[in-house]
RNA sequence: GCUCCCUUCGUCUAGAGGCCUAGGACGGAGCCCUCUCAAGGCUUAAACACCGGUUCGAAUCCGGUAGGGAGCGCCA
């Protein structure tokens, strides 16, 4: 029997960090047993989902890499084959119509809790349910009044109900439409899926989905109850951090693997492995590994795997990723050439492409003022010098390249008396308008001749002007 | 309220009765390297929720307590 797996979100929203993991293990679990991995819209609820929520998530599964071998199938096409099992379900007797009015349940249920019992519905309509002028019944599955229900759940180990806590659930509502865990039940059959991989808030529903699996007489699948993903600080996750849509992970400059393999190492581990490739989790992942207790995001980790793979990843493919942030913080990209050699000059100093972007602004535009700070302490009258000097070295090279900028920052230290550092950092400051960049060499490097050799009398320029005027630095 | 679930450093986790003086990773602290910022290297602090039991021996097994979570809809 082959694996098949199937992540089924309801398109109220867009994907979020929750709904990924799941989709990943899902997907992994299919890819590591050569399954099969299928997506499923779960839109019933007609008020809620809207098409734009199918795209996003459509798009946050793309970002990701996770593809569906099939689908996506949705619930809303089907409505024909729920009917007519809802009509099986009655025919054999395993379930009937109900015409309790919508007061009279909401009375009961205020009874129960009144009493401190369970709310749940008494099975009033079970047994003598009498047709009502004019009320459209709704239909209850009959679930077994006495005995067990066993979860043989593959992360939880077994969990078993009293089928006297589980009522009637309704399958079908009055206007005909069915109900969430009917048409759970009725697609993982028809879709022959094998295990059903999910978060934990469905565990209590897993017994019902069993029960009217055995009605229908069909063996029911395999079940996996992933534990929850928490905020940072340890609660629920809200969309102050966390429950954003992935699509704006990439929008802060993450990277999909490092997204990826962050989600993988939550709730579940390989030894002391920390970093795997898309080949490594389909090899290792299996859901026996998986951990019962609910996990907090840490986005020191994320930041801190996403620095990696930015770091180890080809430069060529992640320039236009740079051009997209940058474009973002509205900096024009004339040369998009020169994207490749900036995320090379930037690699080890960034943890997301947006940061990478913002720090690499001087290359692509001209920056209006120097950093005060920087300027104050660099561009002075007594750094004058040492500018005008390899201001003129540079302007010798005929070789413009990270070695030769190189060997000209230390000719001019030396002829100077400095150490390089007094050199550098005046210059840094000239080029970049702050005391932060790439190694002085490659930065030149990469600034090109023209732009460097402009900015070095820029800032020379400027330090005539601003110390003239200031005859306190002459003492 | 009822049912079900969970509990190892701040966080993610390793750990299936002796290998545990509890390991790794992020983050923290310190040192080294260094033209800035980083990256990198080395070092370091930091946890078995609690109480009882079983056992020669328990983070690991059992029971209870406490804390946290989920579900209880004509939502999914």
């Amino acid at each position: 029997m082959t694996v098949r797996t199937r992540f089924a979100p309801s398109p109220t929203g867009y994907l979020h960090i929750g709904g990924a993991r799941t989709a990943l293990f899902c997907w992994l679990y299919a890819r590591h047993h050569g399954g099969q991995f299928i997506l499923r819209i779960e839109d019933t609820d007609r008020e809620r989902s809207t098409q734009a929520a199918v795209q996003a998530i459509l798009d946050g599964m793309q970002w990701l890499d996770l593809k569906h071998d099939q689908g996506p199938f949705y619930q809303t096409h089907r409505f024909e084959r729920y009917r007519q099992v809802a009509q099986q379900l009655l025919t054999a007797g395993h379930a009937y119509h109900c015409y309790c009015s919508k007061e009279e349940l909401e009375q009961m249920r205020a009874e129960q809790l009144a009493r401190k019992q369970k709310p749940r519905y008494d099975g009033r309509c079970r047994n003598h349910s009498i047709p009502r002028a004019g009320v459209q019944p709704v239909i209850r599955f009959k679930n077994p009044l006495t005995g067990q229900t066993v979860v043989n759940d593959l992360v939880r180990g077994q969990v078993v109900y009293d089928n006297s806590e589980l009522d009637d659930l309704i399958i079908a509502r009055s206007d005909g439409t069915p109900t969430y865990n009917f048409t759970v039940v009725v697609d993982d059959m028809d879709m022959q899926i094998t295990h059903v991989i999910r978060g934990d808030d469905h565990l209590n529903n897993t017994p019902r989905q069993i029960n009217i699996f055995s009605a229908l007489r069909a063996p029911p699948p395999a079940y996996a109850h992933l534990p929850m993903i928490l905020g940072p600080d340890g609660a629920k996750l809200s969309k102050r951090h966390g429950a954003v849509s992935v699509m704006q992970y990439r929008e802060e400059g993450y990277l999909p693997e490092a997204v990826i393999n962050y989600l993988v190492r939550l709730g579940w581990s390989h030894d002391d492995q920390e970093i795997f490739s898309r080949d490594e989790m389909v090899k290792y992942f299996d859901i026996q590994d998986v951990n019962k207790s609910a996990s907090a995001i840490n986005p020191e980790k994320l930041l801190w795997l996403n620095q990696h793979y930015i770091k180890s990843a080809d430069p060529n493919t992640l320039a236009p990723e740079l051009g997209w942030q940058l474009g973002r913080i509205g900096v024009p990209v004339q040369d998009p050439a020169k994207l490749a050699a900036v995320v090379r000059a930037q690699l080890e100093r960034a943890k997301t492409l947006r940061e990478m972007a913002q720090a690499s602004r001087f290359f692509f535009e001209e920056f209006s003022d120097y950093d005060p700070k920087a300027a104050d302490k660099n561009l002075t009258a007594e750094s004058l010098p040492a500018l005008r000097d390899i201001r003129a070295r540079l302007a010798l090279l005929n070789d413009w390249s990270a070695p030769a900028v190189h060997s000209a920052l230390e000719a001019a230290a030396a002829a100077l008396g400095l150490k390089l550092g007094k050199v550098a950092q005046p210059v840094r400051v000239a080029v970049s308008g702050s005391g932060v960049s790439p190694p002085m060499d490659v930065t030149l490097e990469v600034l090109g001749r023209e732009l460097s050799l402009a900015r070095l009398d820029r800032a020379i320029g400027w330090i005539a002007a601003h110390t003239a005027a200031d005859p306190e630095l002459f003492g």
